[in-house]
DNA sequence: CATGATGTTCAGTTTATACTGAACAAACCG
DNA sequence: CGGTTTGTTCAGTATAAACTGAACATCATG
């Protein structure tokens, strides 16, 4: 069904979405959008992979989500047609967006709570928890300036 | 048991390792080291956090594999004591070389795969795919490059 | 050596997550 | 409108991963 370059690059993708902890799905569709020479529409995708209907709208979602697949309007049709964002810059921006800068934001919030509970420990203990806290904090500070550099640095 | 800012800390940790993929009870255990104002042994953790021996065993070995943690020598006591590393560029380093470098390196492996399968299409074809697969190798190489600047950006 | 303390391994189990498929909703068309 | 096509939702199921706990290995010490 698939080619043997279909296969390969649809599993590289399948790693891709594994580091970045993503469903399987979504890797496999977005490689089967990616190595397409024209656009695909839902069941075009679920066919190829042999996957079922909910999986593939699900992952087509996702990667709606954060502009990993763009939409293209195929005249007298009315399904829904995609192909692959080639942009990294673009991809990753989006990705950074919406599924690494709520983690970051949480994290902001449990440090807040975290600086609060330093309240319950008597002086001594004290010192050596806001330390640590502090320390807690210097990461957090760095890893929110480092991501947009990065952003800055994948794609021109 | 444990404290609200153990519990709050250690729950920091836990959304830090689903984030890099990495299993529950590691965030735990190196969470449980980083509040800790004193070396910990394994049964200390395994205690503290209500978790197996296997368990601990285990993330305690992925801790110590990308040097997340270091052991402590305690005159006169044979059990293993382990602090929490602290600096970030270490870490961060670690983590780099042994989980996310392997992902690299067997991609470049694929990359070399996919290249060969090129010669299977027939050459109007084989135009198409290969402006892809350059694309793709291209990726690649940017991936390659943006990780060390990444450890350099986030660690002095 | 024998003992006891410590840490590792791994087969079996639990748990979390993704996948399936059928029912449903929305939109188009004759 | 009724029928058809297309996409979404979600309860149930399958799958993969982590966790458990007991057996096993290792080693210091008397």
């Amino acid at each position: 069904m698939l080619t043997a370059i279909e296969q390969e690059v649809i599993a590289l993708f399948v790693r891709m979405a594994d580091v970045l902890n993503l469903p399987r799905s979504v890797g496999e569709i977005y490689g089967i959008l990616f190595i397409a020479t024209e656009p695909l529409c839902l069941d075009d995708c679920r066919i190829r992979l042999n996957i079922s209907k909910g999986s593939t709208s699900q992952g087509l979602k996702i990667l709606r989500s954060f502009g990993a697949i763009r939409t293209v309007y195929v005249p007298g049709d009315r399904k829904d047609y995609y192909v692959a964002e080639t942009s990294l810059r673009k991809i990753a921006a989006g990705f950074a967006t919406e599924q690494i800068q709520p983690h970051l934001a949480s994290g902001v919030d449990r440090m807040a709570r975290i600086r609060d509970l330093l309240e319950l420990h008597d002086a001594d203990e004290r010192v050596q928890l806001e330390e640590k806290v502090d320390l807690l904090e210097n990461w957090q500070s760095r890893a929110g300036k480092v991501l947009p550099l990065v952003l800055k640095l994948i794609g021109g």
